[in-house]
DNA sequence: ATTTAGCACTCCTTGCATGAGAGTGCTAAA
DNA sequence: TTTAGCACTCTCATGCAAGGAGTGCTAAAT
């Protein structure tokens, strides 16, 4: 039994309800909430004295806090987490939003425009800070290699991949080769590779180059040892990711501590801490959500993500993320997140 | 008569000795300086009262102003002015620095590893922002162009530029090409324009574009198309740059105001307001500083920017900058970034 | 004509006390 | 189980006084 249906059970429908009001007016407000105002805004016919004895058991359950004795109650991680996951209103999208969405996001785009694209959407429409990972590389399809001759023994290998994106690596040579026997071994690696995804390729590569040693003809052996130089030193896996937005997070007053804004700062420009709270939602199935300290890195602690992978052909290829204060408006952020990973992801699919 | 000058005569030795001291006391402390404290740093033998008779001239001639009524004074941009024009004395720089600046610009980097590389050090050495410009494209010699058709009526263009740099652009053709005769297209434009560089390139292809309509078969008319179709909407006059250390401003008390760091980091990334203000460098010979509102930019009020061009061969190529507070110790900035400055251009002109 | 000592004055900072406001917890009654 | 009542706690804004820092001015000294 997961521990939100023992919450669940514990907990009256009333008490819930109770709960649900308080979080959506603190995250529309900002204030901690008084049994009196409670009482008001509960439409349920009941005293505020009674809301005290109610805050008070869920208070000892850790749902809900007060920053000092005379200040009402505001939620907590765990009671933002249960609000979140059972008693979540989703705001549908407006036809408008989709819209602009969508026609941000057209398929004639770059990847790296498209991902900006995304980033600057999630940024705008949320007026928090917007995450999107590069599409990784690793299934690319390769279409074509090619090479032509540099001076000073150099060859430039050309990469066609998925269509339209190229890839060029300058490799060094033993020795010069001609244009013609560039060609060659073009050919000779297309015949082995084109049509494969990069990490096939890679391995078919590595492979020849066991037994070309002795069998092969000379230009064959350099053909594939060309192979190799172009794949070594790749960033295949090196992921990388866009942010915009940033600076949106300064107007909030939970984050305008400076120092929590420059550790929060500074984890996006290192990249290193991000990537791993991205990547553990690259194996989730869809939305996924970490409200403060869940994230477990000290620098997102007041911060909460709402991220979601984004699919071409039903494999994912990325993550997208809105990164906020924890006070920040789920029902809202939740579907604009959602949609712009779909957006994102057909328009990488009619990329091919 | 420059207004310096002005004020060199105006002001006794003792006076400009004074305002030195001053000056140099409030950037390493940050302390409003009065006049007990004063007379004893000056080593002049020299009483409290008489400092604060100086005191009130150098006010008057707007060098220095006092936050309050009894807080002593610290420097206007106007005194920063006059201290940075006449009385700097430059620290020289300890041999262990140069050889970490470089060790980190060695010229077996790529143009962009050299420029973020460049901008570390400039954040890294001061604690500051560093910003890079990246290298003008303009002047860049086209060694070669060659072409690789894709499917559905698409071209791949790519141009070898300055030995290491490879460019690639995928244009949209009237109908299918053949290899070879993609291959003599190439020939033609390569005959056209290579060694050239690529401003005078894109000249020589619309000056050849206006009289091949009539005069010349197919394939040519069709090459100097593509060759049309490769600069227009090209990045050549897009400058841009990299910044590094943003958040080291943030530990600074006359930065802290968060709304005044916003707009600093929104200028960044928005790169117009600033890249309009690098622009204005570019012409000058050596290190050029901007004081406070010299920049005449709203977001930079309570900045200093102390800018240096790099040059290759001779030529300016770009322009790098450290940005930090006003109180900044000019003595230890100005050389780090000359000496960046001047091994960025080496490192760069030994690409080619 | 400069330089200096003395003194009144201004302004910031800090600490302390105060009172109002908001909201709670507890108890006893409904 | 719910509610009214009340004492209590904590924050926040305000006012006030004292101490510190530094100035400007004046009058005397060099």
């Amino acid at each position: 039994m997961s521990p939100n249906q023992d919450l669940n059970n514990s907990l009256n429908d009333r008490a819930q309800h109770l709960l649900k009001v308080l979080v959506e007016s603190y995250i529309s407000d900002g204030q901690p909430m008084g049994s009196r105002n409670l009482a008001k805004m509960s439409d349920l016919e009941i005293s505020p004295a009674t809301i005290r004895n109610v805050m008070a058991d869920l208070e000892e359950l850790g749902l809900v806090e007060s920053p000092h004795t005379s200040a009402g109650r505001v939620p907590t991680t765990k009671g933002y987490r249960l609000f979140v996951d059972t008693m979540l209103t989703v705001e549908p999208l407006t036809t408008d939003l989709v819209k602009r969405v969508s026609k941000n996001l057209q398929s004639d785009l770059s990847t790296n425009s498209l991902v900006e694209s995304a980033s600057m959407l999630l940024s705008g429409l949320t007026s928090m800070a917007g995450v999107v990972t590069l599409p990784r590389h690793d299934r690319d399809e390769l279409r074509q290699i090619e090479f032509l001759p540099l001076s000073d023994q150099r060859v430039l290998a050309i990469l066609i991949v998925n269509q339209k994106e190229v890839q060029n690596r300058i490799i060094h040579t033993d020795r010069e080769y001609s244009h013609s026997e560039l060609q060659q071994a073009a050919n000779y690696l297309n015949e082995l590779c084109a049509g494969q995804d990069l990490v096939v390729a890679r391995q078919k590569i590595l492979q020849e180059l066991d037994h070309v040693r002795e069998n092969m003809n000379e230009l064959m052996r350099s053909a594939v040892e060309m192979g190799e130089k172009i794949f070594s030193g790749t960033d295949i896996d090196k992921p990388d990711y866009v942010v915009v937005g940033q600076t949106n997070l300064m107007e909030y007053e939970e984050l305008s501590d400076i120092y929590k804004l420059r550790s929060l700062f500074d984890a996006f420009n290192q990249k290193r801490e991000f990537l791993n709270l991205l990547d553990r939602c690259i194996c989730a199935e869809g939305i996924q959500i970490f409200i403060g300290q869940e994230s477990g890195h000290k620098a997102l602690d007041d911060c909460s993500v709402v991220t979601s992978p984004y699919t071409v052909d039903d494999e994912i290829m990325g993550v997208l993320a809105v990164v906020g204060p924890t006070r920040m408006s789920y029902e809202r952020v939740i579907p604009i997140v959602d949609l712009t990973a779909k957006l994102l992801g057909e328009a990488l699919n009619n990329h091919s």
